[in-house]
Order: C-alpha cells, then structure tokens, then sequence
DNA sequence: TCTCTATATACCTTGACAGTTATATAACCA
DNA sequence: TGGTTATATAACTGTCAAGGTATATAGAGA
C-alpha cells in the first residue's frame, strides 16, 4: 500500500490531479472526462492521495467534491530545506556577484574618453 | 526503468542515500555498511540516482565517489512553487496577525492598573 | 602474473501497483 | 418503488521494481 507522500507523488496521474485541483475542488466525474481514464481508476488514485492527505473530500448528496490539503507538501518542502543551501548559497553568490558588478558600473556608468 | 527524480525520491533507501550524502561524498562500501543491506542493492540505488541526475561519480581508482546534485531537487522546488501560495498566504496573514498583536503590545506596554 | 579490493552487472524471485471490467453502494427523482 | 446518477470496491492481469546471490570487470600491489 502506497503510504507516504513522497509514493504518492511519484505516480504521473496523481500529480496530474493534484495540478487539477490547484486552483478548484473537482467531482470524481469531471476528473475522469479531463484525464481520459476510467472511472474507478480515477478514483482509486482519488484513495490513494486521500490517505496520504494531499486530498480531502466534500460530499454533497451523490457528489463528492475532491479538494487540495497542501499540509503534505510543507512537509515535503520542510524536507527539501535541509539541502536547500546547496543551490541557495550558489544563488548568494550569483546575487552579490551581480551586486557588486552594479556597484562598479554606476562608478563607471560615463567614463571619459 | 525509473525515469523522473520523484520516483527515484519514493524509495526511502534513496532518500536515506541522499541524506547521508548531503555533508560529504561517499564511497559506496562505505552506504553499505551504513545502510545495512548487500553491496549490488547500493549499486542499484547508486545507478537510479545516477539516472535521474541526483548524484555524480568521481573515480579514483578503483574507488567511486558518489556526490550528490542538487539541480533535480531544484525541479520538486520550483514544482512546489505552484503550490506554495496555498500556505504562504495562510502565513502571511499569520505573520501579520502577529506584527498587528506585536503593535498593539507596544502601545499598552505598562498599562495603568 | 596472481591475488586482493572495490564496484558493477546478470539473473532470479517475490510482491506490489496501475490499469481494466464487473459489481456494490448510495442518494436522488419520477 | 423502480430507475438513474455518481462513486467506491472487488477481482483479475500484466508489468516492473527491489531485494538477494553469483559473477564479471577493473585496478592495485606483491
């Protein structure tokens, strides 16, 4: 059984979902039309992100709305800080570079011939 | 075949491999004992990370280092930057609760009994 | 050259997952 | 109540990854 997030997000059609549900909740039926699958696909991945929390769900009668949690992406992105500094500190130093070349073009923004 | 970092990230030997890379390059006898599991099993980590661009080899002789890249992390960061809004507004508005409260202290510091 | 060390690859087994079709569940409506 | 809609679950199948053992490869050193 598929249990944590980062399982979960290594399965193209999931990350598909979630970019659906980015900006709307989504029924289970419209999620079929936009991914071309078939129903119970759709929601046996609907299960699977519900169980590792990226997903909650609102039900209205027959329709159940499915919903973005974002709570497992901090996680994933508390997790991605611990080597963040590995492009973070080259980034710093592409930045004061760009500073400091800034810095010596106002000094020398109209030279004399 | 593993083909995209976020499938090379669900297997948590590999995140395991990552983090033990994350301070220094290794030798892959020395994942081993540190991992605990048979030397061709690290090897098959190694070559998956290797695939998907989240770690490097430098051979000295008979010896591999193993480094790690950071740019395939980079990707989930900028992936997540899509989502990120969902809880940086939930902490801005945190943030300026605060700041408000924070203001609201400094007027009434020592109040009058 | 022979041997030892370090790592990679081949091959095999097992288990799990993604997808399917068929069916169950549940709620609405006539 | 019976039919229709919306979704979930069951059962089945093919594929593939993860682990192991055995072996190949490559370099060092005596």
């Amino acid at each position: 059984m598929v249990t944590t997030v980062y399982e979960a997000l290594a399965e193209p059609t999931r990350r598909r979902i979630l970019d659906l549900l980015r900006d709307q909740p989504r029924l289970v039926g419209d999620l079929v039309t936009l991914l071309g699958m078939s129903q119970p696909g759709v929601s046996k991945h609907l299960r699977v992100l519900r169980e590792v929390g990226l997903v909650s769900v609102r039900q209205d009668a027959q329709r159940h709305w499915y919903e973005l949690r974002s709570e497992p992406l901090e996680e994933i992105d508390m997790w991605l800080d611990a080597y963040r500094h590995l492009w973070n500190t080259r980034l710093d130093r592409l930045d004061s570079y760009l500073t400091e070349l800034q810095g010596k073009e106002e000094h020398n923004e109209h030279p004399d011939p």
